[in-house]
DNA sequence: TCAATGCATCAAAAAAAATTGATATAAATA
DNA sequence: TATTTATATCAATTTTTTTTGATGCATTGA
């Protein structure tokens, strides 16, 4: 799925659905703020997560699901915590270096 | 508001508004072909865009909007012809260069 | 085993975006 | 000037997304 050469898409339906879906999950300043918190803190559990967010636990377990079933995010078990981060080889495949002081960790 | 040196972006409330917006013009299918087919056709007037999409006029002018409030196309008028094409300067802002193919003109 | 904590999911309600058909405006042409 | 063509916009409807509060399921620790 991701690799380091350029490899052109196919301009067909399916590619603009996908790109579509990734957009969207994009598509909201919450969601944002959300990336670029995973991308300043690395690792987050959810409980602090919704501190950070001052968001309500549902509203949060809502936008983290948009943003992983886009591969933005990634998530792994500790016990009872699930920590969040940023999937940068995600992120980069679809932004600009220009946006990398926002939401890529290693660019600037 | 553009320029080619990279200035970093602050992470503030209106920072993500301004990246929301974009990315929810680059949130749907239909307007991801339309920027494909900007992109590859170069400038090119609504009734004929309205035949390459396959869409009602109004439903066209639509979508069309919503690409402009983002800078992601630009208009000319000429007569009584409307010609949209690509803003590649704000596509490039926002999109990786792996995207260049789907609609980045100068860049394969 | 029982309570408490962390988190996902569900259903209902609210809000936002997209679609549709109609109408308005402006330029071109007869 | 009257008609046609190209395009934008509007209001009503439909569809999609977001929010909210409740519920359920693991895991931890008493």
């Amino acid at each position: 799925m991701e690799q380091n050469q350029i490899i052109p898409t196919p301009a067909n339906e399916e590619t603009f659905e996908h790109y579509a879906k990734a957009f969207k999950a994009l598509a909201d300043p919450k969601r944002l703020k959300l990336m670029n918190e995973l991308c300043t803190r690395g690792q987050v559990c959810v409980c602090d997560l919704c501190e950070i967010m001052e968001m309500p636990q549902s509203k949060l377990s809502y936008h983290l699901k948009i943003l992983m079933d886009s591969d933005l995010i990634k998530k792994e078990k500790k016990g009872t915590w699930n920590y969040y981060e940023l999937n940068q080889s995600q992120v980069n495949h679809l932004l600009s270096p220009e946006l990398c002081c926002l939401f890529r960790p290693t660019c600037c």
